[in-house]
DNA sequence: CTGCATCCGCCTCGATACTG
DNA sequence: CAGTATCGAGGCGGATGCAG
């Protein structure tokens, strides 16, 4: 009978926070921004989120119209999640968030987990366009069984899934090693050195892509906290 | 014994999250991107949040590094709370959270606190630096007790503390007003018509103010959700 | 008066079991 | 597969105490 709780101040921040603020919601969002899941996949994909919180969360976020459920093929079940435009609005701010929160994760640890196509996201949020060449190429990223790359033409550089034709680097990794260059705790020279990523393509693009990340390609940048 | 209660993903967003995505922390640093703040102040401005928790919250940001005691004068009592760097480049994410928040406001009810300091949040999140013109000026807003202004210089608009010099525009409102109208749910038309916004100045630059912030002046916008 | 710490009732969270 | 029901543990909100 008490309703939600929400922090009743009458401010755009308060209002946000009072949708996308609680416990695991973001993270539901980032999982839908890659794409519509279905509720198994979400629970298998964010351990230690309780069935009942993720209905709770889903039902909430469709009522405030972030979320919408689509009935992918056919009638019936084999329903899935999706965002809605108002929802594909937090992109930017979400991987915002995690290109700021790359400088807080520490090593891993036996209980974290990772998923590759977090990697997905981290691409996206570590692209600074205005390091973009005027080169057009594509570069290749296969962590674990995901494959997608960044794609540069006309100056802009684009990230987006699946393999890429004719692409000028290709690298392999796991998701836990890409994270830890994403994050800056290790480089990609040093990754390569004991053979956990693998760097294939024109040297020159290598290096335009690191350039393009905002990788130190060599030496271990200092900004660890 | 149990310690913090982290979500355990080896993920930017996660990370992020397990610093500042507890309840009430955003808040905190949106009163502390205003300039440094005492611990009576933010337990002021933000009713309904304990002081254990506030304390607490204080304690953990400072571990993180995202926010730092300051000794404002002499040594001894009278402390306050200021962002370091790290917190400070979390300024374009608050802003963008409360910008995509505006959408969710609805009809401040009774138990709603306003603050007019949130205003000078919700004009730096509304600023479009697109659509700057290249004419040089300010627009000055007195919020209740509180002024500050925007200040177009070379194409670039910049939100600024404190009153303008030659303002080509003033706006005089209460903060209420001043959210219903940055949410969408009224225009300045319809403020000025009921006597809740007084605006003198240039009409070209009440104009050009308006589209600045994205305010359409006279028809009501239709995105109320 | 400021800057917390302590205590308590309630609500949310996380895990497990169960249902259509 | 897609949730609902239940329950213990802990985070939250409010009141109060207290040292500097």
């Amino acid at each position: 009978m008490a309703g939600k709780r929400t922090y009743n101040q009458y401010c755009g921040l308060a209002s946000a926070l009072d949708v996308v603020g609680e416990r695991w919601t973001l993270l539901i969002v980032r999982e839908l921004l890659m794409g519509p899941r279905r509720y198994v996949d979400l629970l298998a994909d964010l351990p230690a989120l309780g069935t009942n919180l993720l209905a709770e969360r889903l039902r909430f976020l469709v009522e405030r119209g972030v979320v919408e459920q689509v009935d992918l093929h056919g009638t019936g079940s084999r329903l899935a999640y999706r965002l809605t435009p108002v929802g594909q609005e937090l992109r930017p701010l979400v991987a915002g968030l995690a290109r700021w929160g790359m400088g807080f994760v520490g090593e891993k640890s036996e209980s974290d987990t990772v998923r590759p196509h977090w990697g997905f996201l981290a691409v996206e949020a570590m692209l600074r366009p205005e390091r973009a060449t005027a080169i057009d190429e594509r570069y290749e990223f296969r962590v674990d069984d995901h494959v997608y790359h960044v794609e540069v033409s006309d100056r802009v550089p684009r990230a987006v899934k699946g393999p890429a034709v004719e692409p000028a680097m290709v690298a392999t990794t796991d998701a836990a090693t890409f994270v830890q260059i994403g994050s800056g705790r290790l480089t990609p020279l040093a990754a390569m050195v004991t053979g956990r990523l693998s760097l294939v393509g024109e040297p020159d693009a290598v290096l335009r892509c690191c350039d393009l990340l905002g990788l130190e390609a060599g030496v271990p940048s200092a900004h660890a906290r």
